[in-house]
DNA sequence: CTTGACCTGTGAGTTACTCACAGGTGTAGA
DNA sequence: TCTACACCTGTGAGTAACTCACAGGTCAAG
């Protein structure tokens, strides 16, 4: 097989099953013309590759993750353990996104009633500066 | 100024303030020794972009709010634009990190009564194989 | 044998930094 | 005056997971 008929069956883009190539999940051989040629095991790597990125592994968790089944052990453990922490990390990180979202929720509401001034000299984007002049004095996060 | 009392006055680490020098969000003259001399005019700037930061803006929108402010004219309506704009996009981020939180959880719950099988030749991972078994005939997104 | 559609690999670009590193500065002591 | 030494500096390169541009190869129709 090469690349199109890899990413046809995988329904994503050529460019990624090249990329997941170039960076060594797989290993295809080269025929003559320099084009790369995919075993059914390669195809097989690459599937496990895309349902791990749709539970959130990043693509060196999922090279660890074959490496350690191509040595002969299971990576399950190992696996178990990505998506734990991942589960903190991802938390952390909606929650940020939230106070973000929020933020930017309350900017619009408070900017609705606002006229949009001219620079001063003193000021770049009075809407913007305007926020952060009465809680300037907040830790950094 | 030098990169280093920017850098305490507005709290970010000096390489923040390196890398903003460096896409030439300002461009600091330099003394005799090569080092960056900031002055208060920066100094405005470079605080502007990190409350801006705060709001979700892109450095590349900043700096776009930047050049409107220095050509005289008001950024304000664009960048009520931009934050329009954002809310939507972190929006939708948000709704897919959310969703991926739920299978990873959904993961480790149904993964608490199986076994970590040894790979065979089929199956790299059975826990994440055997999590798409029952739907590899839904669409992707 | 030529046209043209389509496919290929590779280099470079993307975001917002962080890190490593070689070298410069400035101050305290001898 | 010289020398340590802590600290500061700019710059090059690296990060994640692709995407895009591009020059060239392949294959079927005519």
């Amino acid at each position: 097989m090469q690349v199109s008929e890899i990413s046809n069956r995988l329904n994503v883009s050529p460019n990624t099953i090249r990329y997941y190539s170039r960076i060594e999940l797989v290993r295809p051989s080269k025929s003559d013309n320099g084009y790369k040629n995919y075993t059914e095991k390669d195809f097989r790597k690459l599937r496990f590759a895309i349902r791990a990125k749709a539970l959130g592994f990043s693509l060196s968790d999922i090279k660890k993750l074959i490496d350690i089944s191509d040595s002969g052990q299971t990576p399950c453990p190992h696996a178990r353990q990505i998506v734990a922490s991942n589960l903190e990390i991802l938390g952390a990180s909606i929650r940020e996104s939230l106070n973000l979202f929020q933020r930017m929720e309350k900017a619009v509401a408070v900017w609705q009633d606002m006229p949009d001034k001219q620079p001063d000299g003193e000021t770049i984007c009075s809407l913007i500066e305007g926020l952060s002049e009465e809680e300037s004095h907040v830790e950094a996060s």
